[in-house]
DNA sequence: TGTTTACTTCATTTTGAATTGAACAACCCG
DNA sequence: CGGGTTGTTCAATTCAAAATGAAGTAAACA
């Protein structure tokens, strides 16, 4: 439905599902589901599309197939076909082969320690090292006189200081989400 | 230097610090220091423009005025007026009245707990929170029948578990930082 | 007061990433 | 085989965020 009436009513949510003719509760549910997760990969850089595909089957008690998902979200068959790639790859969505069916159907892969080991050491650990290999040839490149070069030096080493504390906190953090499943 | 011989040298840098007549040696510097800041930046999503004013005046061992970041960046008023406004706000510039200068000079301001702190409050702390909110609410308008319900609910008791851990590794992140200046 | 310099604001333009869609494979089944 | 279904690839398009630049404000100074 949608702006119903005259003065257009403001929708809850970004309203990316697709209802066709299910019924409105579940179609109210899969669409806060997709929400809640374009909202989270917006904050990691994660395109929407891809987020919401991960929302509806993560919202869905059944396996979804491929032609499922393209009706219920608004998509191109390409968006698709790539969201699909990118959270397969990832380890975020698992391929079910459903018995002899000749089409895929996809469930949410629950266990998420793999994807935020792989976002750690790839998105944080990696910057964090190529950061510090780029400030120790700074260091060494600083132009200028002696007491310019100093302040310039001073500040390079506040930086390395942050960097070596976000290194030493790595390790803090895999231990905490490493308790309890 | 790569690709040698004749044809365009690649640059080593993305090149968006404009030399005019200043020494070589401290153009790379700038370059390299901007460069650096800019993929931090990146990384959290902050405007290159900004990230760039913030590493132009990082590596001037004296202060920068308003004149002089347009310069050597190759940016317009409109962006270096609305970047420096941003850094101000932030608490990553400070503005050093020189004296009896009319123009304002910036220079870093090194206490970047502040800023390390407001991050990790407005853009972590909010997030996780809000999320909670989400799912408690996501859990209570679960459709379907029991068993499917069943199902769905134990993929947000999963997702909740993963906030719960996030939220416990916040107190962890700002004692750790707060460590050693 | 009028002019110049220093900066801000914001409507328009640019740019780069996300999305589309049409052409192309791969498989299945008659 | 041939026609249908299922999915992939990638050039073209769309869209939103970022950057520009021109018009506007404010203070300085003559």
């Amino acid at each position: 439905m949608a702006r119903t009436t005259s003065t257009a009513e403001q929708p809850v949510t970004t309203g990316l599902v697709v209802a066709g003719d299910r019924p409105s509760d579940v179609v109210a549910f899969e669409n806060q589901m997709v929400d809640f997760f374009v909202a989270a990969a917006t904050l990691l850089g994660v395109p929407k599309s891809v987020a919401a595909i991960y929302g509806i089957v993560f919202a869905s008690p059944t396996p979804l197939s491929f032609g499922d998902i393209e009706q219920r979200l608004n998509l191109s068959k390409g968006s698709v076909s790539q969201g699909l790639r990118v959270l397969r790859e990832v380890g975020a969505l698992k391929e079910v082969s459903g018995e002899s069916d000749r089409t895929a159907l996809f469930e949410p892969d629950l266990q998420m320690r793999k994807l935020v080991q792989r976002f750690i050491e790839q998105r944080l650990e990696k910057q964090l090292t190529a950061g510090r290999g780029r400030l120790e040839a700074l260091d060494r490149s600083v132009p200028g006189s002696a007491s310019e070069a100093a302040i310039v030096k001073h500040r390079l080493k506040s930086l390395a200081d942050w960097n070596n504390k976000a290194r030493a906190l790595l390790p803090v953090v895999r231990t905490i989400l490493k308790l309890g499943a």
